[in-house]
DNA sequence: CCGTAAATACGAAAACCTTCGTATATTCTA
DNA sequence: TAGAATATACGAAGGTTTTCGTATTTACGG
């Protein structure tokens, strides 16, 4: 097995995400499940889905375990994992190194709402509390 | 030329990335320039290099004009629009379209120092107060 | 028990990215 | 001016990702 772990978690690539996202969207799944959710997203052929299962198992993103005749998958990952080890690596690539940088960029490219901008100060607020 | 153009702006590789990270940080540069600038972080040879940047251009990425002997390559695209589309992108494939959600990932993630997380809390009045 | 349908395994083609090697053109310089 | 540097152009090898096609196995219905 390949293994491209450079932290702890493997970096899924982009079938990859489609298909974590819909397992941690749905729960664990069959690939004909899958199939079926993923179809407003993405036309992909069952076997392909079934491909990128077996890829992903292999490096260890998702777990699987029979079910009948066929099997249900799992991510094996949890989506907080995956989205901090994007983050850290957007911030080391595209912004020097700077996490503040990037809320910033965020912030400006963005559409967020009067709500999540005022959760988003709390969150900060709370931040400077607990570090006080 | 290839096209991957997905809103206006063509999301650079990663080798790219190091090579416009340069050209930001330097302003325009013949290949030997950016050779020797890269040296610190990449190991590339003069080819390697020179190819890039034939890429990059075809794609339009980075432009260039003679200069003596040789050219000048300098960045097309500014620093900010490929973090705003980098920043667009990971908001959609990782965190479901919610930017308050990429946010509050930076803020967990990370080595925010309390002079950032004033001034993002700055940043962030600042926005709720234009809006207001 | 047999054939049909559904699931899985395997392998491979095409696209893209990284990385050079080599060949060719251009320019100093001794 | 001939040879040595230096630049550029071209092409190709090797790795990863995406995407299926086909072949094989498994299970159920008649």
């Amino acid at each position: 097995m390949r293994d491209r772990r450079h932290g702890n978690v493997t970096k899924p690539t982009e079938a990859e995400l489609h298909i974590l996202r819909c397992l941690w969207n749905s729960g664990p799944c069959t690939v004909r499940a899958l199939c079926d959710a993923l179809q407003s997203e993405q036309k992909w052929g069952y076997t392909t889905v079934l491909k990128f299962l077996q890829i992903m198992s292999e490096k260890g993103l998702v777990t699987r375990q029979p079910h009948g005749r066929a099997h249900l998958y799992a991510a094996a990952i949890d989506e907080d994992s995956v989205q901090t080890e994007f983050v850290g690596d957007l911030v080391k690539r595209v912004f020097q190194g700077s996490t503040q940088k990037l809320v910033l960029g965020a912030l400006a490219s963005g559409d967020v709402t009067p709500q999540e901008l005022a959760e988003i100060r709390a969150i900060v607020e709370n931040l400077e509390r607990e570090r006080a």
